[in-house]
DNA sequence: GCTCATTTCAAACGAACGTTTGAATCAATA
DNA sequence: TATTGATTCAAACGTTCGTTTGAAATGAGC
């Protein structure tokens, strides 16, 4: 496209109100379309016929707007999953000019990483939730690209909660708490991810919008008292013997 | 086979002594190779044609051997896992019958959890470490098969152990019970099947036989702290605010 | 040595995959 | 209206997938 001239407007862009569904363009229904497929097979299950039959689009629209498969799965990611970051690190950020010297309880940090998440959760009625369990998913996904495309998007923000955490508990030694943050990050993408939750409880609604807040209503003060458990001595003759054999 | 005749014995069963390689019967040489595989690659992205390589077998083996390679992938599992559950009820039961009258630990229980998991992934020096990291991606999968197959082998074992805790922690509601034991597993699994984990800590030595059972020393307090928490009322006016909008 | 069920093997099957191609379509400019 | 560049479309590309097939090889029992 060279400079100066205006691209063709695509289908359906000339709406910038609310969705009509039959006028979105043709990038967003992939988008949408991809996330919830992606979330319920994963993506090597998920194939772009798949995808782009249900986007109504055009088989070729995918390698035309994202490049490929692998760029879509990033594009899927990146849309919901940066603004939530850059989410968290606010509302840290936010949490801590107003408790002035005073140092964050963990309960604070945990809300500021909790509670982009369940906005996210709510605002986009049935996509949120959909994003929440697909991103659980890539998690625990095994293809490099995706690990290493992840890692790189959370990079800033663990960094900034490491260090949140690391001042409101001082006594925790640096490499213990790395690993307490990554059980920390274990069991939150389990659980958004986990379909098994979902059906767990059988008063759980399935229509009900505060079933994330209810979890994680749950989820966070025990993390929170994980993090703040004593630090066991590797050798010390009084601590547990957790795996005297038996 | 009609009943009363003796089958061919296959390729390198003559010998039950310790594995000359060469000579290992094609069912073992496949269910290896596969393990190894799966863990690298999930199980989409591991084609029969790289097993049947790997395991320098003949491409048809599989499906003469397994079926499919879906209950390929059920042996692969039910081979390790089904034994490892085995154990961690034994080992349970053998607690309970040591303590008497007294109720056990939360750090009892989760001992009882670990050890045969520890174990496994010593006796067999590689194939161990790579099943856990299987099993933890196979937690995540979203292909139906592996759910129901996964839930049906963990049933009687997760039925047990609710019952211990629920023994243990008398105070904690059942609903509250079933959430915190949802979040054991989601950080047990995590931590398993992390690639990240072996990286996260630079004194790390990916060699060294110990470094399960160091991840588990962390892990093991963590959660038990977690699970000990009290609980809190939903909407008891003085409950921590975790959700208070910014 | 012959029999026969079991196991191995090379080859092919049809289906599905991600991607590419080149023409058709469209809206805006000139 | 003619031109242009962005987008859509049907069709095909070459590859890889899980599975099937039928014949060859194997070794224990008669």
């Amino acid at each position: 496209m060279a400079i100066g001239t205006i691209p063709r407007i695509p289908r359906g862009s000339e709406f910038t109100a609310d969705k009509p569904a039959e006028f979105v363009d043709t990038k967003s229904r992939i988008l949408d379309a991809a996330e919830e497929l992606f979330m319920e097979h994963g993506f090597e299950a998920t194939s772009l016929r798949l995808i782009t039959t249900a986007a109504a689009v055009n088989l070729a629209a995918v390698n035309y707007h994202f490049g490929s498969k692998e760029e879509l799965f990033q594009s899927v990611l990146t849309r919901r999953l940066d603004p939530m970051n850059q989410d968290r690190m606010r509302l840290l950020s936010l949490y801590e000019a107003a408790s002035g010297n005073v140092p964050l309880t963990c309960e604070n940090i945990i809300s500021a990483m909790f509670i982009p998440a369940l906005k996210l959760a709510r605002d986009h009625q049935t996509g949120g939730k959909n994003f929440l369990r697909l991103l659980g998913r890539a998690y625990a996904d095994p293809a490099p690209f995706i690990r290493e495309f992840l890692s790189s998007q959370y990079a800033e923000m663990i960094a900034r909660f490491r260090a949140a955490f690391s001042h409101a508990l001082p006594h925790i030694p640096r490499e213990e708490l790395s690993w307490r943050l990554h059980f920390v990050m274990g069991a939150l993408s389990y659980t958004l991810a986990g379909t098994d939750a979902l059906k767990m409880i059988a008063q759980f609604q399935p229509g009900e919008a505060d079933n994330d807040e209810k979890v994680l209503r749950r989820l966070a003060p025990f993390l929170a008292a994980g993090l703040r458990s004593p630090v066991e001595n590797d050798n010390a003759p009084g601590s547990h013997q957790w795996f005297a054999e038996a």
